[in-house]
DNA sequence: AAGAGAACCAACCGCCCTAAG
DNA sequence: ACTTAGGGCGGTTGGTTCTCT
């Protein structure tokens, strides 16, 4: 079955918003909120589909919409955030208050985009090094693969697979700091939008947020800091809300 | 000053997920 | 269990503005 377009074509408004039809929404969803987007511009008064106004409101006319320039540091995040999550611009602009992610996708595809392919080209060209340049030498762990979700497996406990991959870590990096045991069961029922919950990590109550990323063809759990704006690159890599990194890092 | 090409960005499209019936 | 509608998301488009020659 072939699902029906969300609107119909014929006698629905399309292209650039008026600042007519932007004050008309803006008073409706001010008035009454926006409940159904479907049924929004019959109400308020729109020729327009409701997916039109949804799309109007959520990049454009909310209050808290960041509006102007990104700044250097807004951009350094979008870099780290990108690298570090690929291309779910709305877990990144999640992360950046005030943007919506249609702006950060455009900004990246026009500005970010060429500027890392620019500095990754000069990172590796040899032209470019500098003579003391040292080629850097690849992982020597594993890359810890993220256990399934108890919830997502049948056959094997969480606690057969936190153990496991608890060791590996302990084993791999010395420096991985010991987890209390129920930490991987914490993780997992936390969705993959950045939580923010506290763990008892090094032994150490931390409020942390903790991200899934799909990173070398591996799902890891990893995190950005954005107090230092820096993604911590470990296997698993985890990071605070608090403002200061746990020791281990 | 004018035309061409590049860059920018708002808006649309279509797919996917989820909740409700 | 299945169907359907609603909403969210990422990719893409096309009109406008800017820059260069």
């Amino acid at each position: 079955m072939v699902r029906a377009p969300c609107c119909e074509k014929m006698g629905v408004k399309r292209g650039p918003w008026t600042p007519e039809e932007d004050k008309i929404l803006i008073n409706y969803i001010s008035h009454y909120g926006h409940g159904n987007w479907r049924a929004l511009p019959k109400q308020a008064g729109l020729l327009r589909c409701g997916k039109s106004c949804r799309l109007r409101w959520a990049n454009y006319l909310r209050p808290d919409i960041k509006r102007g320039n990104f700044s250097k540091e807004e951009e350094e995040t979008i870099i780290k955030l990108h690298e570090l999550l690929g291309n779910r611009w709305s877990a990144i602009a999640a992360r950046l208050p005030g943007r919506t992610d249609n702006e950060i996708k455009n900004m990246w595809h026009t500005h970010l985009k060429k500027r890392v392919l620019k500095e990754n080209h000069q990172a590796t060209t040899l032209e470019t090094k500098p003579q003391n340049y040292v080629k850097p030498e690849p992982l020597d762990y594993p890359i810890p693969v993220r256990p399934q979700s108890p919830q997502h497996s049948s056959s094997t406990t969480a606690t057969s697979e936190t153990t496991a991959i608890t060791s590996t870590n302990n084993g791999a990096l010395d420096n991985f700091p010991n987890l209390d045991e129920n930490f991987w069961e914490n993780v997992f029922s936390a969705d993959d939008s950045g939580e923010t919950r506290n763990f008892l990590v090094g032994g150490r109550e931390t409020q942390m947020e903790l991200q899934f990323s799909p990173l070398h063809g591996a799902e890891q759990v990893c995190g950005y800091n954005p107090v230092m704006h820096d993604c911590m690159d470990f296997g698993y890599n985890i990071f605070t809300t608090a403002g200061e990194l746990p020791e281990f890092f």
